[in-house]
DNA sequence: GAGAAGTGATTAGGGAGCTAACTATTTGGG
DNA sequence: CCCAAATAGTTAGCTCCCTAATCACTTCTC
């Protein structure tokens, strides 16, 4: 392991936090910065451990959620109902789709009822890949939470659901 | 509130886990899966969240972690040294620094003992940035786990710290 | 001490996401 | 009934981060 993954391990520190509050005089609580800013970093880390990880079978984390989410729905939903379900732009998803079209996991149809719209079709190929790989991926992501039992699992998501709706706050208006 | 708004808030159920394991006859364990699932969301999200933060002060979340590091080291790092803190790559840290010369927060010196280094300077004006905007950003931070208790929040740093070790589960060669 | 290997920084190019602007179609109000 | 407003999808152009390749200098070895 060399200086830099081990940095890229390395947690910011409790310390640190102080410090940087101190510096500037302010009362804000250093434990609450270090959930803040420990969580931002493992989210980072964790958001490029899954690209690593769908890249062994030619997927993003974008693509692989969005051949999911078709598959939940019957194999057929429009760029539309796509971008609503995961949470990112319409052009976000034409991207994705350009991406999945050219390696044949999924088609474009027009759509029969309305004549601006389109329809993404997971097809054979791209179901196969889905199970393909599901027991090599949920087995990695069991790995990714063994260390804590089962009791600690449900008090992590408590808290984590708890953190998520002050999301808000970051991007809200007023302070 | 639009659809999209909602959807994206909306975490994934564990029913759909469930369902996804079954899917393929496989016997991986819902909750965690779940929790896998949730993490990688809650951190997309807080990510994109953390952005919008920065963006109000004229920065983004890398080139607001590079100042900080700055000026924890009095002002003055090498390129290197700064990937390896910051945990990305050198490519990067070349393309924050740009960023951050252009507005005048930093400045790059030739090194003196090493004809191929460089040093990365924070200016007077990287300062104050730094300075304007620390009462926000702290206020922010502690409101975005304003809902948890300090006892919570220690719980909470520990569960995050014993899974963001299970990352290497994600990237590791044997599955 | 000169060539080979290693290291620091940058450049080039790619993927994921975004917003804004554009096209085509549908819907709805006068 | 027709024109204006809304909606579906795409395109263009931006940022962030990455890897791989390149250039310049240092260090190590013989």
């Amino acid at each position: 392991m060399s200086d830099e993954a081990d940095a890229a391990n390395a947690a910011p520190s409790l310390d640190q936090a102080r410090r940087q509050i101190e510096r500037y005089g302010l009362s804000a609580d250093p434990q609450s910065v270090l959930v803040a800013v420990r969580l931002m970093a493992a989210g980072a880390r964790l958001g490029q451990a899954s690209e690593v990880h769908f890249a062994r079978f030619g997927l993003s984390t974008g693509r692989y959620r969005l051949l999911v989410d078709l598959e939940d729905h019957q194999g057929e939903k429009s760029p539309s109902q796509l971008a609503a379900s995961l949470g990112v732009s319409r052009a976000t998803v034409t991207g994705l789709v350009d991406g999945l079209e050219r390696d044949g996991l999924v088609a474009r149809r027009a759509s029969a009822e309305d004549g601006r719209g389109a329809v993404v079709v997971l097809t054979a190929r791209g179901a196969q890949r889905l199970r393909d790989m599901a027991a090599e991926h949920f087995a990695r992501l069991q790995a990714l939470v063994s260390g804590l039992t089962p009791d600690e699992r449900g008090v992590f998501l408590d808290l984590l659901a708890r953190i998520t709706q002050g999301i808000g706050a970051l991007t809200a208006e007023t302070p």
